[in-house]
DNA sequence: CGGTATCCCCCATGATACTG
DNA sequence: CAGTATCATGGGGGATACCG
């Protein structure tokens, strides 16, 4: 049980910690979907994210683009057709992330069963 | 329902897949910071898990703990001491969960500086 | 000590309408 | 089609006081 220093520099636990701020933004629901929607279809334009993301508001899904894009993770090419036309790729540095995210993705899809049993069990223990 | 169905399978994007409410979960900042701890710490009491989880307050350290217990990550034993004794350990589907929030952790911690590069960039090419 | 209950504020989010 | 602006709201979360 050693502390957790990964380089001794940096505390995750600790509020000052930019490892926290970028786990936040990573716990941001729509940026984990936006994440993975980009991860497994490529580039794609707005409106097609839009829809491929059920229950997203266009406010929360530019407003995650934008802090993906800020953050390097996500790139902006603006084509200026008639109407405009703009499309959303991972960078390289998104691509990576792309893949820590594929992991939670995967374990939640693994252990789904497992969780909503727990669920139903700690339920039942207490509705009597 | 059928429509959250692609293949047989779930799809993460649509709001009532299962995997949905695991990743809103997990995305909870406090819940990676507590899951983070306990697995490199231990079991730990609810005491030494709010001082070392900077920021929290014991009314989100009780719930995050109370929302990971459900889920059957986390187990909690109480010992009739007095003053009570109680103790949080990873169950063992909360370790593999560890694993995977780890992977995210050491992420963060390995572009870290990537991040905050591509912030400042970002922000200096928008303030005129 | 660990947890619950209560009050309350404020910000994130949704809805809507509008611009380029 | 992509994005911004504006307003309203509700519930997340902080502070506090109190139980077992």
């Amino acid at each position: 049980m050693d502390t957790d220093q990964v380089s001794g520099k940096w505390d995750a636990t600790k509020g000052a910690c930019p490892t926290r701020q970028v786990l936040g933004r990573i716990g941001d629901t729509w940026t984990m979907l936006v994440i993975s929607t980009l991860e497994a279809q490529g580039t794609l334009r707005s409106g097609q994210l839009k829809s491929a993301i059920e229950g997203i508001t266009q406010k929360m899904l530019t407003q995650s683009l934008r802090h993906l894009e800020r953050d390097g993770v996500v790139r902006r090419d603006v084509v200026p057709t008639v109407p405009v036309t703009v499309t959303y790729t991972l960078t390289p540095l998104g691509l990576s992330l792309g893949l820590a995210v594929a992991t939670m993705r995967t374990w939640a899809y693994q252990h789904m069963d497992e969780i909503v049993a727990a669920r139903n069990e700690y339920d039942e223990a207490r509705e009597t």
